[in-house]
RNA sequence: GGCCCCGUAGCUCAAUUGGAUAGAGUAUCUGACUACGGAUCAGAAGGUUGAAGGUUCGACUCCUUCCGGGGUCACCA
């Protein structure tokens, strides 16, 4: 099937044309083509530039050159034009005719995996609730999953849950002092805010302790400050496996993922396997131990183990502590080995991590290690991991337009928060045009939330994931131009027109007359859609797809304005043009399903 | 301060990874409703791609310096 895609017929053939007619060689990589810019006639173009080297001729003589041989001997190739150094190529219309004819079966014709990526994303803490940056990390997870799978990857999708340590504790030791029993039942509260508010709680508390210290804020007074001695004293008791403190933990704990799994649910969020950070820190340690054993690590007099990475540019880096304890990344270190060995069978070759870009540090690092560990062989994976290897996807933080996002300043916004909101515009916007009158109560909710996720979703994932982006809400409930309901409007409105008139069987095969050009641009769009998935999916870049869908949409709008579907003059017409549209809107819904969105039949 | 990332229309984002006269949305102005769904479409206006050099057939893209914004350099996570 794909060697029948005309880029690939054309860089074979212009091979050819240089052996031909300048009797040298090329590979398949010097030669680049690209779509013909609209102002100039044709629709692929040759970037002659390149090879002017081995034809030692003008740009121009070079063009003129291979044009020539390529419409003598490609039948697609029905026209060329040169300008400068640019060789624009006509293709025939039989050539997207029949590439819509089978564009359906395409589609489906999927290769067998032969990759296996596990995706992490998500890494929730169970103190507070979730919110705006988590969401852009879990779309992200979302979407960059599926453009894997479409792209014929194995994807195995995974979280890991930071679910102890010192911040933990402090919303229990809070709960435990000031909570009177509160539940999530008698509060009424989601379970993650619930815990989130007593997290808050010991923020203030602590900061009021603070201020009424005398001034000079010296470091012993600080040390024993009550509350800081508690806190230290429940951490202890949690590291030492106490009963209380251990089922006050997995009481709170429980509360948080009742409340996230609501959440998660909003999104779409699944994984395949949850790890926790309670049940991998241990390992962290262990396999840190048997570096210092193999020497890649230095343990200190004072008993913490350090990492020397000045050999690669950067400093020497803890790994545990001198009571022993371990820090953030020791767990990490044990999470990839627990993972390599739980997916042993799936042979990982590339493990990606969905992880803000304020830790790109710590992932250079971390690599940096794991490195160290498998030459060392402390990993029972061999030098090279298996094969697997290691990718930090670091995206950019969301501010708003006020800037930073600071729980300080109570500027958080909440993903709760922002998805009721999104869903009510979408309900009050609909409402206004009257587009659910007909529906049912229960189809209507469906479909407001179906609007809302969209907005929100493609309003997210449209931005270069690397890029740092503005979240405006006044902007993001806006549902005209570029924006997630205007998609899925264009599918509704195909949806529309073909339960008026559905296509007949069998298909009615070429258009009466030549392709009208609002026809032939839809279909080379269509035509650009595996193109589309293979590039996000080698940049981990959402926003490909998402541009790309707009693209087609408008561009189907617009043909849907020039040419009359089921008012067209003959039937040959009429049915080709609904060809075209149930083919668009296949598309359409599978490109949204890249995002994680889905589209409504009406709207 | 060291290291890393980012500066593109008023605003929010693109630009096929070094290709043609840098494109969309939004906001502003103008046009198309007896509609196959107007959450649409067409048009106008809007740019010294932060600045200056350099590399070459060709630079928003690569290199150097500077300016501006952010991140990170914890026995925090």
């Amino acid at each position: 099937m794909h060697e029948l895609r005309i880029e690939n017929i054309l860089t074979a053939k212009s091979i050819e044309a240089i052996k031909n007619r300048f009797d040298q060689s090329v590979s398949p990589n010097q030669i680049t083509f690209q779509k013909t810019k609209p102002e100039f006639e044709g629709d692929i173009t040759l970037l002659v530039f390149p090879l002017t080297k081995v034809s030692k001729k003008s740009p121009e003589q070079t063009a003129e050159a291979i044009g020539n041989y390529l419409k003598a001997n490609v039948p697609e190739v029905t026209a060329y034009n040169v300008v400068k150094g640019f060789l624009n190529l006509v293709i025939g219309d039989e050539y997207w005719i029949k590439y819509l004819e089978n564009q359906e079966s395409s589609i489906k014709n999927q290769e067998p995996a032969t990759e296996t990526v596990m995706v992490e994303f998500s890494s929730p803490n169970t103190n507070k609730p979730l919110h705006l940056g988590h969401i852009r990390n879990n779309l992200l997870g979302i979407s960059v999953s599926e453009i894997l799978k479409a792209a014929g990857k194995k994807v195995i999708r995974v979280n890991l849950v930071n679910d102890r340590g010192i911040h933990i504790c402090k919303s229990m030791l809070a709960w435990q002092k000031w909570g009177n029993g509160e539940t999530p039942e008698s509060s009424k509260m989601k379970g993650d805010h619930l815990v989130g508010k007593y997290y808050v709680m010991f923020d203030q508390e602590f900061k009021k302790q603070e201020a009424s210290l005398p001034d000079g804020h010296w470091a012993l007074e600080k040390a024993s400050m009550p509350l800081r001695v508690e806190i230290q004293e429940m951490l202890r008791k949690w590291e030492s496996g106490d009963p209380k403190t251990i089922e006050l933990w997995k009481k709170m704990n429980g509360w948080v993922y009742d409340g996230f799994s609501k959440t998660y649910k909003d999104l779409g969020v699944e994984f395949e396997k949850t790890y926790y950070e309670s049940e991998t820190y241990l390992l962290g340690k262990q396999i840190v131990e048997e570096g210092v054993s193999k020497g890649i690590f230095k343990k200190r007099d004072d008993g913490s183990v350090w990492v020397d990475l000045t050999g690669d540019g950067l400093d020497e880096k803890l790994l545990l502590r001198s009571d022993g304890t371990s820090v953030y990344i020791t767990q990490d270190i044990g999470t990839v080995m627990q993972r390599l060995e739980d997916f042993k069978e799936s042979k990982i070759n590339k493990l990606i991590y969905v992880v803000g870009n304020e830790q790109d540090y710590h992932f250079k690092v971390l690599f940096l290690i794991i490195k160290k560990l498998a030459g060392a062989k402390v990993l029972p994976f061999g030098e090279d991991l298996g094969g697997a290897s290691l990718f930090h996807l670091s995206y950019g933080m969301v501010d708003l337009p006020s800037g930073k996002m600071k729980s300080r300043e109570g500027t958080v916004v909440d993903a709760d928060d922002l998805i009721d909101e999104m869903i009510h515009t979408a309900k009050a916007k609909t409402q206004e045009l009257g587009k659910a009158d007909d529906l049912s109560a229960e189809e209507a909710e469906n479909l407001y939330r179906m609007i809302g996720m969209a907005a929100l979703k493609y309003f997210i994932l449209k931005v270069d994931p690397k890029k740092r982006m503005l979240f405006n809400p006044e902007e993001s409930i806006d549902f005209n131009g570029n924006t997630g309901p205007f998609i899925q409007y264009t599918y509704a409105r195909i949806k529309s027109v073909m339960r008026k008139s559905p296509i007949p069987s069998p298909k009615s095969q070429t258009p009466a007359n030549s392709l009208h050009p609002n026809e032939k641009s839809v279909i080379k769009l269509l035509h650009d859609f595996p193109k589309v998935i293979s590039e996000s999916a080698e940049t981990y870049n959402p926003g490909h797809v998402a541009n790309y869908v707009y693209d087609l949409a408008k561009e189907y709008n617009q043909f849907y304005h020039e040419c009359p579907i089921l008012k067209a003059e003959k039937e040959e017409e009429k049915n080709f043009r609904l060809q075209l549209s149930a083919a668009t809107s296949d598309v359409l819904k599978n490109s949204l399903k890249l995002l994680g969105i889905d589209v409504p039949e009406r709207m």
